[in-house]
DNA sequence: CCTATATCAGGGGAACTGACATAC
DNA sequence: CGTATGTCAGTTACCCTGATATAG
């Protein structure tokens, strides 16, 4: 029933684990949202930045731009962000939140702050800051 | 070009960004030996523990017995491993690593520890220990 | 010309579901 | 009978590649 010792001691394995957990909780947490990952991302970038290109959101979020076209008409047809050709750029769509794409953001954000609550759990307080800090210097 | 904050504080996010760095890293090393990840564990199960049953392997190994049928067919077909009746339960198939097995999976050992020094450049040794204990706190 | 952007079509691996025959 | 196992068919979300039209 164990995961032999040699990959309980492997980090890419146990990232891969903690990773899994977390996605099946924040995605548990999006869908009473009716969203996924990709949608939450767009959302905090647009909330935290401001509009942005199609092109930007995707450099920072890391999400390809093919994937970005989809994710952003998704959330254009539910109302959370317009679209608009950039008048200075004529190739950038120009992504910008909606009053109703900041509110349903509030809520996920709720949601999903509960989900890392559940994830990490298992640890104190100051063991997360470690955990994140650590993360954060391999990721940034 | 950066991630937005609260990303950068988000445990899941971060999470999910390093064990995409690592799939990538050892999926690179993987293919080398022309196997995946699950060839991988499989075989690293199979040498720690001896012959199993394909479903105590997938139940080990967080392995679907769907895709443990096709791996294990796979393997097989690699000549890294045989696949028995058990004899004294015939619904299970007992797989169990050959020689050629073990030694493809030391040349693996050998690419997949590179990938995780790799992967953990950033930290210090005792660092790298924090973050692997404090994983397997949220994992097991 | 060459690059950047948005979009579309599609592939690949991982995780998962449902169904089935077989064996306990 | 209910449960466990192995197998097959198929789905989904994510990550990625290639191609195209348009704009800089």
């Amino acid at each position: 029933m164990d995961a032999p010792r040699r990959l309980q001691r492997l980090p890419s394995w146990l990232l891969g684990q903690a990773a899994l957990a977390g996605d099946r909780l924040v995605n548990e947490a999006l869908a009473a949202e009716g969203v996924r990952k990709y949608h939450f991302r767009v959302l905090v970038a647009l909330d935290d930045s401001g509009p942005l290109s199609q092109a930007e959101l995707g450099r920072r979020l890391h999400i390809d731009r093919s994937d970005m076209a989809a994710v952003a008409a998704e959330l254009e047809a539910s109302g959370y962000l317009t679209r608009q050709r950039d008048p200075t750029d004529r190739r950038r769509n120009v992504v910008a939140l909606t009053d109703a794409g900041g509110a349903a953001l509030t809520r996920m954000g709720h949601a999903v702050d509960a989900a890392q609550a559940r994830l990490l759990e298992p640890l104190a307080a100051g063991e997360r800051d470690t955990l994140a800090r650590l993360l954060a210097r391999i990721v940034l």
